[in-house]
DNA sequence: AACAGACACAACCGCGGTATA
DNA sequence: ATATACCGCGGTTGTGTCTGT
């Protein structure tokens, strides 16, 4: 009754990479006889494998039509679209692929897809956006940004002294990092006074087209994507590589020129109020108002009073954030550096965290 | 030059569905 | 009808190569 055991369980077959010479038996056996049978093909082949390890050796690697050599840019929008549609069904999407193996395709997915799926900011297993990652980054923003806007930050409720200031400045520093990591994901230090919604649409640097026209089967791992990576490839002709790390320049692109993306404006009042000291340049600067692009925001946007200050960075050294010296993300950089440089950065931070 | 870590890919392992004695 | 081998698939591992220190 049932059959006779698998060759797996013969004692002595040879495991391990395969040989020239035994490529060359197996291939000529196949080509003579064809192949139907693989436990018994060993054996009539001259080898001393096991008929699985006969099958892979053949199917991945020396069947004639193997197709090798580095994946195009339209065989990996393929693979991208399949596997948001089919998952791992590495087969299946091999048989859209002429030449190559569901082997091949899993490996090229695991060693390089993945990796820029991930850069993308995207999940690779459910093509979501990724922001498990983000949440504490986007928390720490948030309580950032609380922070300056009640103005919590410094003494008794307002900037009343150059430490205070410097420190607001420092933090608009690190919101200002936080928004370059994750341009999408950070909300602008104003919009906390303004509105619970961010009126302002942050600075995207892959514009995904979220009406895709792609159908949304089951997917294996839960829901399809909002935002599908290969609209994406196919519409802008760009592979996932070319833009899966987004450029500090174009972060700060869709910014005009004296519009200040999250930057805190100190209000005249709260100034009178403090007592600023004279050696401290608090320059008032005319980018407020006409420079906020009103209508920009859109109806929620908080008009700022002529004669709000914004705060300069001269004392510090820094070139802090949220002025008009930052054309580009590359400023904030430098910054960055200059601030982690800084030997007060550790009260800083601490000030903050208390 | 030597070493360690990262990377790429071939091959193996185990499981589930199917075929068959 | 059923036990069991076979086949194919997906996950994982092992090994050679490359790259940076």
């Amino acid at each position: 009754m049932g059959r006779s055991p698998c060759c797996d369980q013969d004692k002595g077959v040879k495991k391990g990479p395969w040989l020239q010479e035994e490529d060359d038996k197996l291939t000529a056996y196949i080509n003579e006889n064809g192949y139907g049978n693989w436990r018994s093909l060993p054996k009539l082949a001259g080898l001393n494998r096991c008929g699985k390890s006969c099958r892979l050796r053949w199917m991945n690697y020396l069947r004639p039509d193997i197709r090798r050599g580095k994946f195009s840019d339209e065989e990996e929008s393929t693979i991208v679209r399949l596997h948001a549609l089919l998952g791992n069904k590495w087969s299946k999407i091999a048989c859209h692929l002429p030449g190559r193996t569901d082997n091949e395709i899993k490996n090229y997915w695991n060693t390089h897809m993945r990796k820029k799926l991930m850069q993308m900011g995207i999940d690779p297993m459910t093509h979501e956006p990724r922001t498990n990652d983000l949440s504490p980054i986007l928390d720490l923003s948030q309580m950032l940004a609380a922070a300056i806007n009640n103005g919590q930050f410094g003494n008794n409720n307002v900037f009343n002294n150059n430490t205070a200031l410097e420190d607001l400045l420092k933090l608009q520093l690190i919101h200002k990092m936080l928004q370059i990591i994750t341009p999408k994901a950070i909300p602008n230090i104003n919009s906390f006074k303004t509105s619970s919604v961010n009126p302002k649409p942050e600075p995207v640097v892959n514009s995904f087209n979220t009406n895709s026209m792609n159908p949304k089967p089951d997917h294996p791992a839960g829901q399809l994507n909002s935002v599908d990576p290969l609209v994406f490839i196919n519409q802008s002709g760009i592979t996932p590589e070319a833009t899966s790390v987004p450029s500090y320049e174009n972060v700060w692109d869709g910014f005009e020129d004296n519009q200040l993306p999250g930057l805190v404006t100190v209000s005249q009042e709260s100034l009178n109020t403090a007592k600023p000291d004279t050696s401290t340049t608090t320059k008032v600067n005319d980018y407020t108002g006409a420079g906020m692009m009103p209508g920009y925001y859109g109806d929620q946007l908080r008009e700022i009073p002529s004669g709000s200050v914004s705060v300069s960075p001269q004392t510090t050294g820094l070139n802090h954030p949220g002025t008009s010296q930052h054309s580009s993300g590359v400023d904030v950089l430098e910054d960055w550096e200059k601030f982690l440089d800084d030997e007060t950065s550790d009260s800083c931070w601490k000030s903050f965290l208390e």
